[in-house]
DNA sequence: ACATTGACCGACCGGTCGGTCAAAATAATA
DNA sequence: TATTATTTTGACCGACCGGTCGGTCAATGT
């Protein structure tokens, strides 16, 4: 009966992926419909056949960027046995990902931005939640674990939990004046800066 | 000559500081000139007298924004005069000025976005340029002036402006991941922590 | 051959926006 | 008060937006 299959979800994701790379040129708000129907090689209408409004294809499409990032950076570290090594493999996994191209990090801080605005509602804040959560109990992760190995020397969890909280937002923010100030420093020295007496301090590496 | 004498720039001031408190809460774009315009109680053709365009108001009131911004931490810390303690001062009176109601720190949020997609326009990007380096040298000299006073210990003055734009990228870091994530962590906490082992270490505090 | 389906389309709608401009208001001069 | 230069104004405009909807069409079943 159906004449022709279609596999909504891999369309959906389809259209997402073409809209996205429009948001991350020249943000949410100044994208229009007809723009990303044009992208994706389809009528605008169509657009509507798989997302109710604009803010459920904004939502959807910052919910696969984001699994995608996060999917890449695990890829990452999972080959790595070394806490400290690992650790290392995860930031500069981050660095790599967000320097890889100026739209990238564009991207992030329109997704801030929209996430910000839309702080109420459930739609836009619900997969960033999860995202952080993740983030951070990745690094938590790694800490705890270099930390049965004798490698680090952490108190206790809810201290490599705060340790976490302030590397992924040191990095963040980092990333985020590079950008602005038009790359005035040199971002992996001051990455690895912190780096260095994150380790030789408070994680008491080797000796 | 003139039949009504009219002081250009301060009236520039007094339309955009209207206009910023309209922006701070429902953010640039969806700002409209006839709202600022009533805000300001003049009509919105008077608004084009003083701005070529909302881009240029919007810059403007960024300018102002920014200026009043480091102008009430730069008399926070002015009164001190202990380098470690003028350093905490800095700390605080960023984070109270942040955390003092959600809408600045998601203006705060707005231009960074907004200066972000216009990173090629010198109208938005030149004056967050010199805030940078403003908030960058304070930090530098409590640093230095304290290490002439022999309360800190740091290798040369590179040191610290490594240190100083870390510190920076830090605290914007934590405080948007403190708004993003719905305040899932104690923020003052997670400053202290920095603040905690920044001294310790780097700074070689005490003995 | 032909009926049935649903994916697809783009013209169209109500509404909003930034920006313009002719006219009104204002105030110093004579 | 009449004149004149300047400032202020809001009605108005065209462009564009998100979203809708009647209709088209290729693929399938019979």
């Amino acid at each position: 009966m159906p004449p022709k299959i279609v596999d909504r979800e891999s369309r959906r994701r389809q259209i997402a992926a073409a809209a996205m790379s429009l948001f991350s040129e020249s943000g949410f708000e100044a994208t229009s419909m007809n723009q990303v129907a044009r992208a994706a090689g389809i009528g605008k209408g169509t657009i509507y056949e798989y997302f109710r409004s604009k803010d459920e294809l904004i939502a959807a499409s910052i919910q696969i960027w984001v699994g995608e990032m996060m999917e890449g950076i695990g890829s990452a570290v999972g080959g790595v046995v070394h806490p400290e090594e690992r650790l290392r493999t995860f930031v500069q996994a981050s660095v790599q990902a967000f320097m890889a191209d100026d739209s990238t990090m564009k991207t992030a801080v329109a997704v801030f931005q929209t996430v910000l605005s839309n702080i109420e509602s459930p739609t836009f804040s619900e997969g960033i939640q999860d995202a952080f959560e993740g983030i951070w109990s990745t690094i938590v992760d790694i800490i705890m674990e270099g930390n049965t190995e004798g490698v680090f020397h952490i108190r206790d969890e809810s201290e490599a939990e705060r340790i976490a909280i302030n590397l992924a937002a040191f990095l963040d923010g980092i990333f985020l004046h590079h950008l602005i100030t038009g790359k005035r420093f040199d971002l992996l020295e001051q990455v690895n800066h912190y780096m260095e007496y994150l380790l030789e301090t408070h994680m008491k590496r080797g000796k």
